[in-house]
DNA sequence: TGGCTTGAGTGCCGCAGCGCACAGAGCTTT
DNA sequence: AAAGCTCTGTGCGCTGCGGCACTCAAGCCA
């Protein structure tokens, strides 16, 4: 995909914003290409770059010693990576890859903190939103602890396709199984289930969502709490 | 225990103020009581007072629909309750439970608000300390999916352990399960093994810690991870 | 066209932990 | 002293999932 307009895609936390405070903070703005795979930043390695997902997405993962890495939150359009900067950090909590390619707006850390400055309403924005991730990451925790394969799919699927701004999206079962924490076949079992009532349909790592609302059903009641938590703060 | 003066026990947060801004806060601080069992406040209930615990502790808790509950995160007296209020929002992310009774300074939402404003030093300790906070939840959500009982025990009594400031303390089987996310008897074996190696004793909910050392190594290295998450803050 | 790589289906075994249930042991209450 | 409650030990059957491994199908490359 290349850097062309992304299409009546928007930042959420961006369009937020007062115009004139936008049009700065656009100013500094470059826009990027996500390229599916790409690490953003490492966990505790010193963030340089602030993304703002337009059509791609970014996942916060964190590694434990031998264990496959585990997602801790996905962010779109409706997020940002970097959020803690506005506690005054400039390192990364978690490692960010990108999860799904497509374009994003980006800022240097150094630009993104002057006007952190200079925008009450950008530092407002930060702070709702790093409320909204503290949230995610408790309910995300309890989720992971308590649900079965096959919910926790389910909604991994419906962030992702809010997210990714289609109805497709590539993604193997591997992968998928990372980001759940869990084994491979695990996934596809699930998957497998899923696909066998009209819900998705996936081929060699292709996943169409078939059935967005037989979806929702299927998936726990994470869903819509973090959907809930994040329309509170915005 | 009463409200008497906490022997040489102090919030580390507040120690670690300039010592001008640090009267202040005092001053609009009171001592009270941590009674085991009392729900400092609810999930998505606005936070009335700020906690500084000295020799009890806090737990955070999420619950899940039909499940028990679950901890995400301990406060003693490296801590605080309230945290969020540094990010303008007056509500609290979680539950918070007396873990450990004792004794904490609280200060009304309010007052800290203004306190947060005139003391530059208490804004910036509390943006890191919710820095932490975010590495302790993805840190402790990673651990209690891929962790087994046994370490996440050893890890949870050595965290009670310095934040009980003693040797020895009461919690059932019952209540470290919920805290763990599991069954009483998945706890009653754990907690049975360690005895058997000497680790701790325990009767009736009166729990013993007999060799620290020891327990270091039954736990996890999330413990480890924790603590210089901490210390790289402050 | 044939081989290689990648993604997915499937099966087998093992186990940690669940749900449940009951019994015994130590404190507390009257 | 007896009754009752709380806390812990223990056992049994079940299951979701891990580890592993093999197969097959679909693209890709030469």
């Amino acid at each position: 995909m290349s850097v062309k307009a992304p299409l009546q895609i928007f930042s959420r936390l961006i369009e937020g914003l007062p115009s004139k405070q936008r049009k700065q903070l656009l100013n500094g703005c470059e826009p990027v290409d996500l390229v599916f795979g790409n690490v953003l930043h490492e966990a505790n390695q010193p963030i340089r770059h602030v993304y703002f997902p337009l059509s791609g997405f970014v996942s916060l993962v964190t590694t434990l010693d031998g264990h496959q890495p585990l997602e801790m939150g996905l962010i779109g359009n409706e997020g940002m990576l970097g959020a803690t900067l506005a506690l005054g950090i400039g390192q990364a909590p978690m490692r960010a890859v990108v999860q799904g390619s497509g374009s994003a707006l980006r800022i240097s850390s150094q630009l993104f903190k002057q006007e952190l400055l200079s925008s009450p309403a950008l530092l407002r924005a930060l702070k709702r939103y790093l409320y909204v991730v503290m949230t995610q990451l408790s309910q995300s925790a309890a989720c992971t602890h308590f649900h079965e394969i096959e919910p926790r799919l389910a909604r991994w699927l419906l962030m992702t396709h809010d997210r990714a701004h289609a109805d497709h999206f590539h993604l193997t079962h591997e992968y998928l199984a990372d980001m759940l924490g869990v084994r491979r076949s695990g996934v596809s079992i699930a998957a497998a289930a899923m696909q066998a009532r009209g819900l998705i349909s996936y081929s060699r790592g292709e996943i169409h969502i078939l059935n967005r609302a037989g979806l929702e059903l299927a998936a726990c009641e994470c869903y819509a709490a973090l959907q809930a938590d994040y329309r509170a703060q915005f």
